[in-house]
DNA sequence: AGCTCTTATGAATCATTGA
DNA sequence: GTCAATGATTCATAAGAGC
């Protein structure tokens, strides 16, 4: 087993144990939405979501690296017509566990759930809920810097939205390749609201994150050979990103089927490097 | 005093026992944050947040119509590094004293306020809250759908070849489907982000909204003829919409500045009229 | 009319100073 | 100490001027 990913399989709350403290730098996952994904993770009901995640975040807390970030992806449903409310206390809950609740990021995706309903319009929005350890942690806001002024001024004129849509979902790092080609342009960094497709059929696997989206978090919050951890890693995103961009990544997950293709694609990883 | 707007000085806590129970369809407002406008407002302290505004919300729940809406636009700010909970916690006081939290909106504000900081990007997001008296409220989605944007429709008229290829070899992102449902459609629902910039240097009155805004709630929830209120109206920008939209207007505001100048502005419309 | 350029200015945030 | 006020930082817009 190398020291550059390790994949376990088992039940997070359990498994973390075998990490040490402070010794992952950026935590970021999407964990089971309540009721949803019930026939792999059993299906949090809503209001016994903040009882079932606290344990667990207890642990990643504990293996968190005083400089480290948890970014957690997650957005309440509709129960009765309402928004729920366990994200909110989830909130208050971690807080009161030691967490500093320190930014909201906000997900927009691009290419939302198609549907229509009398009394709602399509969520097109999730939250990326930034935690940290202590006030003073790693941020490296210039490796996400992206391109403005008068290149995005130009660009937007005369290229259609199209064209965007494209470039975006097929570099990973966002503009990262367009980037390259327009270094010395006005480089500006950008908000908390992050513009992202999603990525849908990938492998049959659903693909929770679009690649970008951990891509640009590991950016922001870590350096090569830093940890990275996702403790509901599912179809290997994150893992395989951070692998990529030259992280330490550790993935755990409860289904089988998702952590042996995560192995069979780290051996392959291993065999073309032999 | 004509039927279709009321404009009254003075604490909305207090003034606003001058309206009937059920009487107004839609409330849209966006009371001071927490801190902010303390010339003005006093500027209340995020602890004390909660605790201010919740008796305004049980009137403003009096007031509304049960097929009617409450729009309440708020974003927290940051103490001490961390965002403060107090939006958190009003949404779970309100939901006790018997509002549903239908929907969270997001305001995306292109032209965010400048700054940069070693731990946070810029804030470029507000939550736009939704709250009602009952599952059953008044919904006019039809009233809010918009063009496809021309990008699309360029993109769809002069369609190469190429580009029908390489989007449909791009099925698995989902995005060549899209662009052949919106072949021959003219008009498609929105989402729950709203994009605006805000408005600035509206004549030395600094505009809260932008006046798209209130616009876009008062197409969505309300029909002609209806009553529309704004208890922190300021400037006065919702007032202003909602008059021209040929909604019933009532605005409250503890500024007789604020006050004198929306007096002033119906005052000219109606010898204008005359 | 349609461009480009310039300028003013925001519901911000943190570090520093002062009571 | 704790708390409250000031200063430095900074960019996407609209509006206006000039070709």
């Amino acid at each position: 087993m190398s020291d550059e990913f390790l994949i376990i399989l088992g039940d997070c709350a359990i498994e973390l144990a075998q990490l040490h403290n402070d010794s992952v730098q950026l935590i970021i996952t999407s964990p089971p939405y309540a009721d949803q994904r019930k026939k792999t993770y059993g299906g949090i009901h809503p209001d016994e979501y903040v009882e079932w995640f606290l344990p667990i975040s207890r642990e990643l807390l504990r293996v968190l690296n005083p400089r480290g970030t948890f970014i957690l992806n997650i957005k309440e449903k509709a129960v009765n017509g309402e928004r729920h409310t366990y994200v909110l206390d989830l909130i208050k809950a971690m807080r009161e566990q030691g967490w500093l609740w320190t930014e909201e990021f906000i997900w927009h995706k691009k290419n939302s759930y198609p549907g229509k309903w009398p009394n709602r319009f399509r969520d097109s929005w999730e939250r990326l809920l930034q935690f940290n350890k202590s006030k003073k942690f790693d941020m490296y806001q210039e490796e996400v810097m992206v391109p403005v002024g008068d290149w995005a001024k130009a660009r937007l004129k005369n290229l259609s939205e199209t064209d965007k849509i494209r470039d975006e979902s097929r570099v990973e790092s966002g503009f990262g390749k367009n980037i390259s080609n327009w270094v010395g342009r006005e480089m500006v960094y950008p908000t908390n609201v992050i513009h992202m497709a999603t990525e849908t059929g990938n492998q049959g696997h659903s693909a929770v994150f679009p690649r970008q989206l951990p891509a640009w978090f590991i950016k922001l919050f870590t350096q090569p050979g830093d940890t990275v951890l996702d403790p509901f890693v599912g179809s290997g995103t994150t893992m395989f990103v951070a692998h990529e961009m030259k992280r330490c990544a550790i993935g755990i997950d409860i289904v089988s089927e998702y952590i042996d293709s995560i192995e069979e694609y780290f051996n392959m990883c291993e065999r073309k490097q032999a």
